[in-house]
RNA sequence: GGCCCGUUCGUCUAUCGGUUAGGACACCAGGUUUUCAACCUGGGAAGAGGGGUUCGACUCCCCUACGGGCUGCCA
């Protein structure tokens, strides 16, 4: 079961959050960003929210968007209420900048970009920081011009800002390192470092479990909660996931979007254990289920060094969950798998026939689409057809085995002992090995070389459908 | 350039000052075997480098190297 009801008040209740940028798929990292936010919630009774980071008007559309729903849905990651749209609440985001320019931790800045782009590039050509400081800073409001501004949150000069960190532990930052931050745009638009904490704070989110690529921005939003007189919430900056070659994950490293991965079959659950325990660690366990990884899940197991991906951990995950999954879970499985990969569903007879065959499936697969491959035998009519391997087992010397072998079938109890008890009798007689019979038959069942044990193909397809494939193989050639 | 983070087997990781540095995936060898897969047995394989602190460092501190992130009126 999961673990205990947390005695915790309400008030102190877990509210994480996964907060994307609708500019694109949902990425690998992202999702295991997501998944941990989820584990943390869900392991203490506490709620896991979405939040549409969509302020970038120009980057953000409404497919992403519907392709991260699509992918956290498929990752099994619910969410608690409707996902929040970051754009809408640009009217708030406004109020809390003009509060600050009122309180005075804003001000308003009219130094234009090109203005500001000159100083950084001379800045950079003499070696110099790049950190620009405002001379609009402590200007004489009856000095200002009447032309747009920025408003920028006036940061400390002196002195350090210091993040406590559940992942990175303590980080620090002087404060002469940190610039002054816009809030609002000269168009008066809120910028996302903004609304990030005005967000999180208007959503009640008291742990925010994001990329280390966040980890610099921390104080200065820090400063923002400080100024608004908010309490901060728990940071936690994870590391990032890297390709196999251990640089930043890029398109050029094959799989980086979640669709992909679903594409390819793995199961979900095992997508799960896999990401979790990238970066993560309970111990020495590596194999768990979801309610497991929600009792262990904890921030301060979280690993500081960015992890590569390994397919192959992944598809061993993957085939230990699906020898795991139950029959509905494995079903639901394989028609999402033929949906996304655009393949023809299966029909009521199939899918019950194939339902039927998972026992001896399950165990022998490590993907969706090794479990559809082995399940073929099922899902074919006859004639059935030969791929070149099965047909190659064919010859005039086992045609004849096979021919043989019918009326002894046809006599047997169609039990999985007697069934072996036949072979092994023919077997016998020609003094031959049983593999020299198994591969003729297992051509003559499935029309393929990959398939369960021909006592299982024998005993799922049923006496008339087998002796009928046998004899139709039999007689050709 | 500046700031920040990181570095244990090929990969993911355990270890939170004292271990023959453990496990998993992968790999190699052998076994089992009716294909694929699985399974069994065994094997090779690691603390980036250099200084400290300490009776004793993979564990704590410093430096270097390497990797990564940020450095936008993007998120």
């Amino acid at each position: 079961m999961n673990a205990a009801p947390s005695s915790q008040a309400p008030s102190s209740r877990v509210v994480t959050r996964f907060a994307p940028s609708p500019t694109g798929y949902l990425h690998i990292g992202g999702a295991r960003t997501a998944l941990f936010n989820w584990l943390y919630a869900r392991g203490r009774g506490g709620k896991f929210l979405l939040r549409i980071e969509d302020t970038d008007r120009a980057r953000s559309t409404v497919e992403a968007t519907e392709a991260i729903l699509r992918g956290l849905t498929w990752l099994g990651l619910d969410w608690d209420g409707a996902p929040v749209s970051q754009f809408e609440g640009a009217p708030r985001h406004a109020e809390v900048a003009h509060h600050m320019l009122a309180t005075g931790h804003a001000y308003k800045c009219f130094a234009t970009q090109d203005e500001i782009e000159a100083f950084r590039e001379a800045a950079r050509r003499e070696g110099r920081s790049t950190l620009y400081q405002s001379p609009w800073r402590d200007a004489d409001p009856a000095t200002h011009p009447d032309a747009p501004y920025v408003v920028r949150l006036k940061a400390p000069r002196d002195g350090e800002t210091v993040i406590e960190d559940a992942v990175q532990g303590r980080v620090r930052f002087r404060n002469d390192t940190l610039d002054d931050m816009i809030c609002l745009r000269s168009d008066g638009t809120p910028t996302y470092m903004l609304a990030v904490v005005v967000d999180d704070h208007d959503m009640g989110v008291t742990h925010i479990i994001r990329g280390d690529d966040h980890l610099n921005n921390a104080p200065r939003q820090m400063l923002v909660y400080r100024a608004m007189g908010w309490d901060v919430p728990v940071f936690a900056h994870i590391p990032l996931i890297h390709g196999p070659d251990g640089k930043k994950l890029s398109k050029r490293h094959g799989a980086v979007g979640l669709e992909e991965y679903q594409k390819m079959g793995f199961l979900a659950a095992g997508m799960r254990n896999y990401l979790a325990r990238l970066g993560w660690s309970h111990g020495d366990d590596e194999f768990f289920t979801d309610d497991q990884a929600k009792e262990w899940f904890d921030l301060p197991a979280i690993g500081r060094a960015p992890a590569r991906l390994d397919f192959k951990k992944l598809e061993n995950l993957s085939g230990q969950h699906i020898s795991a999954a139950n029959d509905d879970v494995l079903m639901d499985a394989v028609a999402s798998y033929l949906a996304v990969t655009g393949a023809p569903a299966l029909s009521d007879v199939q899918a019950a026939a194939m339902r039927s065959a998972l026992y001896c499936l399950r165990d022998r697969s490590k993907t969706v689409p090794q479990l559809i491959e082995k399940a073929a035998f099922v899902l074919k009519s006859r004639p059935i057809g030969m791929d070149g391997k099965a047909a190659a087992a064919l010859d005039d010397v086992s045609r004849g085995i096979l021919r043989e072998l019918t009326p002894q079938l046809q006599n047997a109890s169609w039990q999985r002992d007697d069934l072996e008890a036949v072979l092994g009798n023919v077997a016998a007689a020609h003094g031959i090995g049983l593999g020299k019979i198994a591969q003729p038959l297992r051509a003559a069942l499935a029309g393929s070389s990959v398939t369960p044990s021909v006592f299982d193909m024998m005993l799922v397809l049923g006496r008339a459908e087998s002796i009928a494939r046998i004899n139709e193989a039999a007689l050709d050639g």
